[in-house]
DNA sequence: ATAGGTATTGTTATATTATAACGATTCTAT
DNA sequence: ATAGAATCGTTATAATATAACAATACCTAT
């Protein structure tokens, strides 16, 4: 996904249909709701999307949220540590946020089983401030 | 799931034929493995094996693994606070564990953003400690 | 610039995971 | 026993994801 230089390449043509189609949405979106989405740009089968998808996931740009089969723009580009998802039930609006004591946390966890950790998955599911205030 | 004298019910027929299939696996089972481990036992439908998965998790002694789309046995029935799953990328091995920690974490972190927790989702992908120490 | 190899992309087909709809059966309370 | 509610079985179908291979673009060395 880099140059021989390094630096960052230009997006292609699929990964910036696709960024922006993220870029767009509220909130998470799956792969065929993007492919629908798509189809008057060009991409017709769902491996573009797929494809796409994870190059955007190799680059850091995009996170795939396992307990909603959706995917949505990294809220920073530049972030090492573990993102945690706040996913609400009602409105379905995602917050990315971070946690220095979660992760280490994971970290400490593993450890005491000889686990090393790799990729981690935290998705809170609950009820946003907004849909928490407005609806009682 | 419980009686009227609030105690515990027997687990239903279905409900005894996941279980213990569920039980005898070493590592989390997908829902179409459970179907064909459980057909010779009358189970057809897929759906028969997703409405007793969601029962068993319903009654707190099965958990479902987003990230693999699979299940496993709860290591003990009796636990309120969120488990962290530890699995393992080589032998699929899955280690459910707790930490009293990233449970208030995971308030702190909720409050922060007047979000309010319902459900977590965590499950931290790497290597487990045998695989790690057997094959370098 | 051109040929040859490599990596990426497009396309078709198919696999995997999950749910909708509805009738049959069982359970529950009177 | 009987009516209503809940659960279950069955068929069909929806939603999500990948395999296989051909076509195209890209890189490298001449
Ligand atoms: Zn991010
Ligand atoms: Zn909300
Ligand atoms: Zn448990
Ligand atoms: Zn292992």
């Amino acid at each position: 996904m880099k140059n021989k230089h390094g630096s960052k390449r230009a997006l292609t043509r699929n990964q910036s249909l696709v960024f922006e189609a993220l870029r767009k949405a509220k909130n998470p979106v799956g792969a065929y709701e993007l492919l629908d989405q798509l189809r008057e740009h060009g991409l017709r089968a769902p491996l573009q999307i797929y494809r796409t998808l994870d190059q955007l996931i190799e680059l850091k740009i995009v996170h795939r949220l396992e307990s909603l089969n959706a995917w949505t723009l990294c809220c920073d580009a530049e972030h090492d540590s573990t993102p945690v998802f706040a996913i609400c039930n009602d409105c379905g609006i995602v917050t990315e946020c971070f946690d220095e004591n979660i992760s280490s946390n994971i970290q400490k966890i593993s450890k005491r089983s000889g686990f090393v950790a790799d990729r981690s998955v935290i998705e809170i599911h609950g009820r946003c401030d907004q849909c928490e205030t407005s609806q009682g």
